[in-house]
DNA sequence: GGGCTAACGCAAGGAATTTCGCGTTAAAGT
DNA sequence: ACTTTAACGCGAAATTCCTTGCGTTAGCCC
């Protein structure tokens, strides 16, 4: 969702009921039975502003879960390369296993067209390559960005996708071990 | 979808052709702008019958997807695990990138409940197995079948969920040497 | 071949979604 | 303060989706 050419008290305030009602909603029901004029009752705003304002529910929701992701815990700095590891990756578990993981499993998929998704992953690809350079400095050996993606944040999402069974932090730590392995 | 209870001409006949109406359409617009009704008007098949098969449209297309992965390519068999790894590796990467690529893993998702799904994916878990196993009775040792699920499986779907641009055969070995390199 | 009945076609009806025109409100600019 | 106009509320119309009842077709079984 782009900025409002109008980003006053009003609209600000429409996005935000809307953007509660919706969270609302999908905490006490599933995802295919959300509907915007559900959504349009719930909030208190007329169908007719939603429709003209995001158009579609995908585009809706995806415009919420953005505007989490973009509020969302920023990367762990725990002082060594282990202990930012293991909080991201339980952090990550966490947040998939959660009353919104399957939201943003499913927003991955429907939003990773459109330019904010894109600048967000990319936005949060420096903090994460910030994050193993730091190790980096302090001595702990260079860690490649994509390898640490593949072998930690792959498998969790794998998880929740397949198995409908996200990991436990146990596991997560499991899959820490795995890429501290490969380093050597 | 379960097998009817009259499996003879007129049925799968109509089977087949809803089928390649979804197939049809899929591959000419994107998912978000495909109905019942639509289908039911490519496939020449009515509505109502549409409606009463498979009720809704996502059971449909689980349906649809269903019977492709059923059809799909049998686990490699090549004689070294090396040479299983990649064939595997390979044929999965080529797949998620293929016209149905998108379909395939938005349907693990809208699938993962339903019995059929599970019955597929352990179907799958047992051949994936058996392969494993196959290179352990050669002597080339034991691979741990979660292990592979999460060192070459997962990121072939990370890149294509997140990046919406697959892993080709040369990253494909990337993946097989991370594993081995597990192994060891 | 002949009866049985599941599955289909058809058409109408109901329900939900989406759009549209118009008057009103309130944020932004001067 | 005053003007401008983007955004909203409202109600109704238009569109699309989904269901239902009934007659017909064609596999299946004897």
């Amino acid at each position: 969702m782009q900025q409002a050419r109008r980003p006053g008290g009003r609209s600000a305030r429409v996005r935000q009921q809307v953007h509660e009602a919706v969270l609302d909603l999908l905490s006490e029901q599933d995802w295919h039975s959300l509907s915007i004029p559900q959504i349009a009752e719930r909030s208190g705003v007329h169908q007719a502003t939603v429709y003209r304002r995001w158009g579609t529910l995908e585009a809706l929701v995806d415009d919420v879960v953005m505007e989490r992701l973009s509020q969302e815990s920023p990367v762990p700095d725990t002082g060594s390369l282990r202990g930012d590891l293991e909080a991201y990756a339980v952090q990550l578990a966490a947040d998939v296993a959660g009353p919104l993981g399957a939201l943003y499993v499913r927003a991955a998929q429907i939003s990773t067209r459109t330019h904010e998704h894109q600048t967000y992953l990319t936005d949060r690809a420096v903090q994460l390559q910030d994050m193993l350079e730091r190790a980096a400095k302090r001595g702990e050996g260079s860690t490649d960005l994509l390898e640490f993606m593949e072998v930690i944040i792959a498998p969790v999402y794998y998880h929740a996708m397949f198995f409908n069974r996200p990991i436990g932090p146990d596991h997560a730590r499991t899959l820490v071990d795995r890429l501290l392995r490969l380093r050597k």
